[in-house]
RNA sequence: GCGCCCGUAGCUCAGUGGAUAGAGCGUCGGACUUCGAAUCCGCAGGUCAUGGGUUCAAAUCCCAUCGGGCGCUCCA
């Protein structure tokens, strides 16, 4: 619907440019002060550097090509001061507007700007080695929904987990695992190696295993059988609590898997075929440096052991050869380091680095009040996704984490999270749809009906009507620009704006009343539920019809 | 020391070239005999870390400095 204002303004930006000049898309946003017009466009702005001229003076020449090219649905032009432009638009242009959102439905503020591209999208991927923590709820709320939107986009994306099952520290989990078994049964035995992991799910798997050991003479058979019984019990653990979080994978990619059917011999033989790989000090190293890394890096340790970056290369390796247009991965930050050495590797396989991008999500630093949480992986000390999730419950922790960019480091207060659970953000945002919804109920019991058939072009939408209507013709541009810049967080800011407009406008109107234009607001609350609607869909909460109140606000 | 991220209201954070810099929480004061008050309105609160530079225009881009986090392993 907008679309029909942007081409406009780019068919007049580029007629007063001229032929042959490359000039950037138009944009327009709603302007800060309702009285200074229904959109406004920046794009003199964006011509001046271009066409070296004072933006005001291209704003007068793009807005009197305007006045008559847009005529049909714009009722006044404004040029102001440094150069925007702004319109009013006609009554005309807001039924239309109603009329799109409402045909649309659901399918509002979908695209096929992806047109089919296929999307490797790899998240979270945290080692099987214990429970998910806070940390990696992060990374899962953001590829999820960054999942979601890309799908919404028209690109295929494939959601994949890669799993960490071979290595020293899935055999620690072993040890761990075994020491423990013994222990809780006072048998005393001489270990190879000492566990590293604590807590209580290490219990758990032991007591799982049941008696199926033997009271001494452990052997390596015994060792690999119980590590591999331990990453199985927790990473079905790990499936349940993201399940229950309604974030799911098409695939879960095993390491183990790529040492066995050769992958990973046959990505450093492909290293070594071009030459990129020396022997030095017993080891084999992979010249990273010259493809941009700082240092070169070993494959292949003095004991005969390959690293994981081993192993990360024929991961990497195996994606590309999947045919994928972009391969995007969900890292922790603290893994920034890393990323220079796995495209170094790319490159020198042969694979453009360009199509792989890393999204690093910065640190959860959690909290109970003032004192700091603290976390210790194999110490067994750290909250897991799935208390924060039965705490504050998966609405508000979504929104929570996606209310930040992930560039930013967040303190998650517990303790805060459970009492403000009511005050949260994200109540808000549901309330509003609930509050639609009820809006909807009470409309019944008068008789009427909401229905797009009722639509009738002659009523006069008020500011504030228009406002909520231009907020919502602004969802398919911003879920599209989501997509290509891969920032999810600023769809609950965007939620947040259009609710607030929409609570004052119910605070000020009266939608069900005895007038003929009850219909018309009732549709236009119809238009806002689907905007509403769409947008928790993407991010994965709830739309309720109708919220449960809590005992700490009694209905009066 | 080097690299990446961050520094914006009391707190937690949006805003990354354009109009008087915003939200939530917190403080204080108002608004329900009518569609849900989990709402709304108002007050208070800012040297956008600091100093230079680029630009018609800088919280936003560049340089330097200060402060915080993370990383710089033949660890994962």
């Amino acid at each position: 619907m907008i679309d029909t204002l942007l081409n406009l303004i780019n068919d007049a930006a580029s007629g007063y440019a001229g032929p042959g000049i490359l000039l950037p898309r138009a944009v327009v946003t709603v302007p800060p002060n309702p009285a200074q017009g229904d959109f406004t466009s920046g794009i003199a702005f964006a011509l001046a550097p271009v066409l070296k001229q004072p933006p005001l003076e291209i704003a007068a020449a793009v807005a009197a090509t305007l006045r008559d090219t847009a005529a049909g649905i714009v009722e006044t032009i404004d040029v102001v001061k440094p150069g925007h432009i702004n319109f009013l638009l006609r009554q005309s242009f807001w039924h239309d507007a109603l009329d799109s959102v409402l045909e649309k439905g659901t399918g509002y503020g979908s695209s096929t700007a992806g047109s089919g591209r296929r999307v490797l999208l790899e998240y979270i991927s945290a080692n099987p080695t214990g429970p998910i923590h806070v940390g990696h709820g992060r990374g899962a709320v953001l590829g999820d929904v960054l999942a979601r939107i890309l799908v919404s986009q028209g690109y295929e994306v494939t959601r994949e987990y890669y799993i960490n099952d071979a290595g020293n520290q899935v055999l620690s989990l072993g040890y761990s695992v075994l020491n423990d078994y013994y222990r809780s049964r006072s048998i005393d035995i001489p270990l190879s190696r000492p566990g590293e992991y604590q807590g209580g799910y290490i219990r758990d798997i032991s007591t799982a295993l049941a008696d199926t050991l033997p009271a001494a003479d452990i052997n390596e058979e015994h060792i690999r059988h119980i590590t591999e019984f331990a990453v199985n019990h927790v990473l079905a653990g790990i499936r349940q609590v993201l399940g229950d979080f309604n974030i799911l994978f098409d695939r879960w990619f095993s390491e183990k898997q790529l040492y066995e059917d050769g992958s990973v011999r046959r990505a450093i033989e492909g290293l070594a075929a071009r030459g990129a790989v020396k022997q030095e000090d017993g080891a084999t190293w992979f010249l990273s440096t010259r493809y941009g890394d700082e240092k070169d890096r070993v494959i292949q340790k003095q004991s005969g052991e390959l690293t994981y970056f081993a192993s990360d290369i024929a991961y990497h390796a195996n994606k590309y050869g999947r045919g994928y247009d972009h391969l995007v991965n969900i890292w922790g930050a603290d893994h920034h380091g890393y990323l220079p050495r796995v495209k170094a590797a790319m490159s020198a396989l042969g694979y453009d680095p360009d199509r792989l991008a890393v999204m690093f999500v910065q640190m959860v630093r959690l909290t109970r009040g003032d004192k700091p949480v603290a976390m210790s992986k194999r110490a067994g000390e750290y909250v897991t996704l799935k208390d924060l999730v039965d705490e504050a419950g998966g609405d508000a922790v979504r929104f929570f984490f996606l209310q930040r960019s992930h560039e930013s480091q967040l303190v998650f207060d517990i303790e805060l999270a459970k009492k403000q659970s009511q005050e949260n953000p994200v109540f808000y945002v549901q309330y509003a749809h609930a509050r639609i919804a009820s809006i909807f109920g009470f409309a019944a019991t008068r008789g009427w009906t909401v229905d797009a058939l009722m639509h009738r072009r002659d009523y006069v939408f008020s500011a504030q009507e228009k406002r909520l209507l231009s907020h919502c013709l602004l969802y398919p541009g911003l879920i599209g620009d989501i997509a290509a810049r891969r920032e999810p967080h600023r769809l609950t800011h965007y939620l947040i704006e259009l609710v607030g407009i929409l609570h004052k406008y119910y605070t000020d109107t009266r939608v069900v009343d005895s007038d003929a234009g009850t219909e018309q607001r009732l549709l236009l609350m119809k238009t806002v539920k689907i905007v509403l609607r769409n947008a928790l869909d993407l991010l994965g909460i709830t739309a309720p019809e109708k919220m449960e109140k809590l005992e700490e606000h009694p209905a009066r």
